[in-house]
Formats: structure tokens, sequence, C-alpha cells
DNA sequence: CGCGATTTGTGCACGCCTTCACAAGCGCCT
DNA sequence: AGGCGCTTGTGAAGGCGTGCACAAATCGCG
């Protein structure tokens, strides 16, 4: 097929971005736009945002801007999203439900195809139309569905074990929720989402906020309009 | 106080890792680490990890290492994890129902003191102790209970007019579910999880693998061993 | 007391990423 | 047809982060 582009690390993270405010602007009738208002649909700057889509050999049109249908194209291709992936999710539990019902995945290409659990109690419940399955069943399930993205819900002591039966199973991209560090081969790759440290850098600033204010007299409130995005 | 350390930005997304690393270390009966060792458990570079936690003025002792508990009580005063911090939670829906089980939250620190929704259905009901409240008493209820952070966990086209409510009854930390950009003060940090973005990521590495691999026989299992984070 | 083994703290170089600034290109209007 | 305004694409500079490699420091032991 044709060379594939290899994208900066940052630009790949913010390609999905782009997509969705494109997706908005789209619904809202914009047959065009310009670098400077799909940045600020984005949230970031217009020139990273036109090296970033001219990274991926874009085109725009320099007097008019990008063409809207053609970029989320684009973009769609280079993020592998024209075709449908399928994801199994292990462990259904407190957050393992919640992501089984979320709708945020088919809209984006993505299926969830099987739910695996360990615990004997929760096999055989049915979620969304899927009945969840013992973990024991995920290699044959993964071939047969031809899975390659992994979600982990459980424990994270459980995390491991199911990650190694995940690459064994010829899975080669893992989401992990579990807060632990993951062992894979070189090979597999593995993002990582994880609430507390979310909520520990956020406690750091609150701290540093408060250690520089110098009694600022209480809770402000602020005239809106800033936009600060910590960076991912 | 004492002056404030300015620590850049990825040492501080690391430090909550190093953290948890220790505290198992601690739990596994280890009374001093080497950078080394701690790297490992973190999954980091050790020159990386050294050169964090110089940043941070903590002294290790060379030819030793790192005290375990001095350090876990250097960092968690950087973090301001020392004082406990009040977090409120807003949507209880698929996800907020699940964010309000978790207790990921209190092992660390943060607490959630209150539950909003703007469903009368949802109001009123009671998880895990907590009532739901109507999101017009989140002012009142914010500063009652001196709330700093905020969790946004409503469907997007709410999020904004959230985090205006947010700002306004004086929260300056937003953990931002729903897939969309905020705007706020530039006082105000805020973080976005963002799950369909981490597929997208997942699925641009599938996409560029598929099409590097020419014909590879196949899913096959590699020997495991390596380990491949993809940095956050 | 001295020496070797061990480990920290950091100077330095390199590469990635961001941002500015501007030339080149395109469309529209006269 | 020509000029003008707008927007893209990119060269260059600066900043940030990473990782190597090593000097300095500490401990244990003979
Ligand atoms: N609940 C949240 O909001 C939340 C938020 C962030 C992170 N997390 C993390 O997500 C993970 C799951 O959280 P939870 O609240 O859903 O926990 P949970 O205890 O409710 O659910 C865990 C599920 O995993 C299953 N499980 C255990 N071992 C297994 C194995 N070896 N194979 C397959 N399944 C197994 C259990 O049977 C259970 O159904 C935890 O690591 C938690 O730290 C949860
Ligand atoms: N469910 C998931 O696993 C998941 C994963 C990732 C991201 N998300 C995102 O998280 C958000 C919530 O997802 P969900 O599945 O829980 O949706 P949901 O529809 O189940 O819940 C949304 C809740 O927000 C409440 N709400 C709506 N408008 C509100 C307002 N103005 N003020 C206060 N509350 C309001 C609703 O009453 C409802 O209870 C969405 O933006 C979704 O995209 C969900």
């Amino acid at each position: 097929m044709s060379a594939f582009p290899d994208l900066p690390e940052a630009t790949i993270a913010r390609l999905p971005e782009y997509l969705r405010a494109l997706h908005n602007l789209g619904e809202g009738g914009a047959d065009t736009i310009s670098s400077e208002g799909l940045a600020a649909a984005a949230g970031v700057n217009s020139a990273k945002l036109r090296k970033d889509l001219s990274h991926l050999g874009s085109y725009g049109t320099r007097g008019v801007g990008y063409d809207v249908t053609l970029l989320i194209e684009q973009i769609e291709y280079v993020l592998g999203l024209d075709q449908r992936r399928a994801v199994c999710l292990v462990g259904l539990g407190n957050l393992g439900h919640a992501l089984a019902g979320y709708d945020g995945f088919a809209s984006r290409g993505f299926k969830i195809v099987a739910l695996f659990d360990a615990d004997e109690a929760k096999v055989g419940e049915q979620i969304q139309g899927l009945v969840v399955r013992h973990i024991e069943e995920l290699g044959r399930v993964a071939v047969e569905e031809n899975i390659a993205i992994g979600v982990i819900a459980t424990p994270a002591r459980a995390a491991q074990a199911v990650a190694d039966v995940l690459v064994d199973a010829g899975v080669t991209s893992i989401l992990n929720f579990a807060p632990c560090v993951l062992s894979v081969p070189a090979n597999v790759d593995v993002r990582k989402v994880d609430l507390a440290i979310e909520l520990q850098i956020l406690s750091f600033h609150e701290h540093r906020k408060a250690s520089l204010t110098a009694l600022p007299g209480g809770r402000s409130a602020a005239a809106a309009g800033n936009q600060e995005a910590v960076g991912s």
C-alpha cells in the first residue's frame, strides 16, 4: 500500500481532538474551516495545528481553509478508523459496567465484541446484549472475533495476569484502567488511564496555588474567558 | 511558608506513579530503595527518576538509596496530599455511579463530599452514603464544604455549563470526562480523561503495525518481557 | 584507618516539540 | 487581467525533556 507516514507521537495524540472538532463543525453545516477556527475548536495553537496537518500530507487551500469532509476522511484513514476494530473488555465490576454501556465507543468505529470476568457469579450475566464469558474463553474468542484491542478493568493485582492472557491471545493493544505498571512485549502498545494520578496532579496545582496567593480574600469568582487545558 | 519548588510538568505527572510504587514497596517490608529499583517498579528510566527526585530537593543516601517512608512523606507533601481535599462529582449517570463507588479516591487523600445532577429523577437517590443533590445547590454546598476539585461526568453538551457553575462556586480544579474542550479562567486547572482518544491512538498504532508487517503469518504470541508503556 | 563497592546527584549533549514569522499560493473583486 | 486580502505551509529559533556518563559521597569491611 502507500508508505505509512510516521507522525510525531504528540501529533497523533491531537488528531482525535481535531476529528471531534471537525465532526461538530460538520454538523453545524460548515463546509470549510480555517486553521484558526479549527484550532480554537480543538483548544490548540493554530500554527501547531497546521504543522500537524501538514505532517499527514493533507492539503488545505490557501486563502480558504480546509475542506471539512475531506479532512475528516484523511484523519480517519490515518488513525485507522475506516476499519471497525474489535474490542474486548475484561473485568465487569463497577467500572466495567459503565464502560460496557458507553456509546462513545461505537460512534468512533470501535465495537465491544466480548466481555470477560473471572467471577463465576458474573459469568453469564447479560450486559448491553452481550453475555459475560469466563476469562478462560478469552484465547479462543479473541481469535474467532479477531480482537485487536483489550480493555482491562480489573483490580490492579489481577491486571498483569489478564495482560498476559491478552497478549497470548494475540491482542496487540491494551487500554489499562488498573493502577499498575504492565509488562508486555515490545510489539504491544499499552495506554493507561489513572484517575488517581489525574487527581493528584490537580492536587499539586491546588497546593501550589494556595502557597502562592497570600490570603486572596477567600474564594472569588474570576471573569471567565481564558482557556487553560493542561496537556495530556 | 517555605518557598514552593516549581517542578517541571513532566516530573509532576510522574510523582504519583513513584508514590504508588513506594507504597507497594513499603507494604512489602522494604526500608530503603535504590533509584534503580524504584525506577523499575514505576516503569521509568532510573536517571529520570533521580533527576525528578532531585528537583524536589529530596535527599537520598549515596551508596544506600532512598528511605521509603521519608520519600513517601516528601512526595505527599509536594503533591499536597497531606491535606484531605474535598471533591464533588457532577452527573450521576453510567460513569458517575462507577466513580462514586470507587475506593481509589479515599485511599489517596481525596474525599467525595457531594454529588450533583440536573435530572429530578436522580436527585434524592442515595449512593454510597451520599444523597444526590440538585445542581442548583452546588454554589452553596461548594462553599460550605470548601470544595476545591470538581469532577464532570455529564454529557458533553452540558459540560461547559457545569464548568461555569463550578468556577462560579470557587472550584479551581476540574477533572473532565466529557469529550469536549472547556473554557475556564486562567487560574482554574482542567484535566481531561477521554476514552475515545485513547482508543483512537491505539487504533493508529494498530493501523501502523498492520501496514508495516508484510503478512506476518497471522497472530503470533511473542515472548514476554519487555515493557512498553506509551507515555501519558 | 583506608579502600573498594555501591549509589546518588548532575553536567552535558541530543532530539522532540512548540511557536513565531513570513513567503507562497489561492480566490475574489474591480 | 491585475491587484488585494486572506490563509496555508514551513524555515528557524528557542525551550523542554531525556538519557548518558561520571564525579562525589556514603557505607561496610578488613
Ligand atoms: N470504579 C471506578 O470509577 C474506577 C476508576 C478508576 C480506576 N478504576 C480501576 O479500575 C479497576 C476496576 O475497578 P472497579 O471499581 O470496577 O472494581 P470491581 O472490584 O468492582 O471490579 C473488578 C472486576 O474484575 C473482576 N476480576 C477480578 N480478577 C479478575 C481476573 N483475573 N480476570 C478477570 N476478571 C477479574 C472481578 O470479578 C470484578 O468483576 C480497578 O483497578 C480500579 O482501581 C476504577
Ligand atoms: N460511561 C462511560 O464509560 C464513559 C466513558 C468515558 C467517557 N464518558 C463520558 O462521560 C460522560 C457521562 O457518561 P455517562 O455514560 O455516564 O452518561 P449518562 O447519560 O449515563 O449520564 C449523564 C448524567 O449527567 C446528568 N446531567 C445532564 N445534564 C446535566 C447538567 N446540566 N447538570 C448536571 N447533571 C447533568 C444526567 O442527568 C445523567 O445523570 C459523557 O460525556 C461521556 O461521553 C463516559
